[in-house]
DNA sequence: CATGAATGAGAATTCATTCAT
DNA sequence: TATGAATGAATTCTCATTCAT
């Protein structure tokens, strides 16, 4: 007998979430130019046509990857309580942040890549907007409270920060004294340090 | 009768230059890894296997760039006086960074691009490395002076707010408020804004 | 709904063919190196692609060339009964030696042109010397029952003798005065020529 | 002043004989085919133009490089008095082919390979079959001399022992029991082995 | 919905050959 | 006569994408 709709919604969507969950760490480890549909239909366990199926082609994947995570990195990002000052909302978005960068480098890497590339996708570029409009719309208010002249000029410079510190992470590695700049970062804030 | 010695030299050194003058663009642009030789070869108006008879390999063209461009730029940190306080040799040396960032971004994209290359090569490490220590030499004194405790530290930290801002204006252009950046950057080291 | 996998099978083993088949004569004719994957692609009436999927390299079509043919030759050698006469193994030998190298020139040609080849691959090298080994083992206790003093060397000499006879017979063709010497080799090992 | 052309002939003919001194061990060692005009021309100390002055192209290197090699060795061949008996003969001629193929190996294997290759040049197959029947007019008098019925037979059949050993010899390099064959060659033909 | 065989457009690289001087 | 810069076709190999089933 034939498959009803519903086991056919629930099976698509578990092979397009096979193929995000092997994607997602090759793009991270490999980059997304040097990831093949191959590699990735096959570390997913299906076929090359059936990513196909899915999505129309590669940077869809891409795309797809990264609404994914956003999802669940917006979701992250919910953590702290109303309830919280400011002071500790601020702590632990700094602290999640360089968590995420240090958890996920290669992800981070190719955030980076992307967007310095000028000829990256238009949708792509949307996406990567959104992301960076996504954390002004949460920061801004955080340092209004905290009572800075211009929160969103503000937000832009701690995220350069942060930019900056990946980036250092990314290109040394073990060498980076990553501790010592994050503790610096907050010292800035007048965040006590641990 | 065979051409002189001399001409032959300045003809290749020309065919050099125009190799060069077009990889360079193409590199910072769309990355090592999707600037094809055929397209360098086009761009620069000769054939790919002109290419081949001036550098050995892909990787031997981005090195000649690499080194092309370093020698142009190595003179920009020359620039102060032994006389200067530190005070203002930070300040110069502040606005010397964003002002080349701002002239040559091209050339600051196609540096980050490569220090995010995993594999690119050994030899451009070397060169890389060459040019971030160098810089170290120059600033740890500085930031001595000012009576730093952890000079080397605060080197990496300082870096790090460059290459955040550069990140930012590379991604965002006209729309970066570069200008407020500066002026938050400078004021973290106690920097009258002019 | 998908092929089956039995149904992949089967067209995957007939484009294997079809590239094995295209592949033979090519390499026997004009050599590993001077024959092209575009040749035998085209040969195949197959795309470049394809043999790629296929096969991970030019070195391992040959390969597969290489072992197809083993199969289909190694019978040859299964001939003689355990009863037979020393002298009548040894005329049986010569006989289907050269009848093999009569009938299959282009597979003699190309073991030639391959154990001549310094460089191709380890891997081949080894299926060459497993050829010649199994043939050792069967002929050198033939001599030794002859009576031979060095049963191993003789086995070389006469060994020699073959590849001599085959590549006059392999450069002058139908020009090769081929059943003389095959009289002659007989009559060097005192067996009654017909 | 301008030169004289009888300057101008003798520094032709060094530079010819410069370039074919470079190509013969190239060649020999290499092979035809992975012998670059580049690389003849930067062992002979001249320009890739000058070959192209001399010779019309690869193969007519090869072809001179043959010529070349054809009148010194057929020098060697002149080496038997007219005195000698034609045992002395035959005995000196064995020596001097094994002593080649000893000393050429690649030479010989090049001329092997040659001789195997459907599609080689016309010119070249002229001059492979020249080397041959040079060689047959210089021993179908020996061989009629030491009574042979068929000596035309006679020479094809020792040559083609000649090559089998040659074969061996080039494949199996030091493993090859080279003193054993020539001993069991000399034994065949009534010569006393020293 | 699912498969994987097949394609074809490039990618980097090599090299015989030409040509301006 | 001599140079070596320059060309362009060919080579091996990769990979996103299509398609018959």
């Amino acid at each position: 007998m034939p498959r009803t709709p519903e086991q056919n919604k629930s099976i698509k969507a578990q092979s397009r979430k096979a193929i995000l969950d092997a994607a997602f760490p090759l793009f991270s480890k490999h980059g997304f130019d040097k990831t093949s549909m191959a590699t990735i239909a096959k570390e997913a366990g299906v076929s090359k046509g059936l990513i196909y199926h899915h999505f129309d082609n590669k940077v869809d994947v891409l795309i797809a990857v990264f609404d994914n995570l956003m999802e669940q990195s917006s979701e992250v990002w919910d953590v702290f309580g109303e309830d919280e000052s400011a002071h500790d909302r601020l702590l632990k978005m700094i602290d999640i942040s360089i968590l995420f960068t240090k958890g996920n480098p290669e992800w981070v890497r190719l955030l980076i890549q992307l967007a310095l590339q000028e000829d990256v996708v238009e949708s792509l570029h949307d996406h990567i907007s959104a992301i960076r409009s996504n954390k002004l719309q949460l920061m801004i208010p955080l340092f209004e409270e905290l009572g800075y002249d211009d929160p969103e000029a503000e937000v832009l410079y701690i995220g350069a920060k942060f930019d900056g510190i990946a980036l250092g992470l990314l290109s040394m590695k073990e060498d980076y004294p990553l501790e010592k700049m994050v503790n610096r970062l907050k010292s800035e804030y007048n965040l006590k340090t641990q």
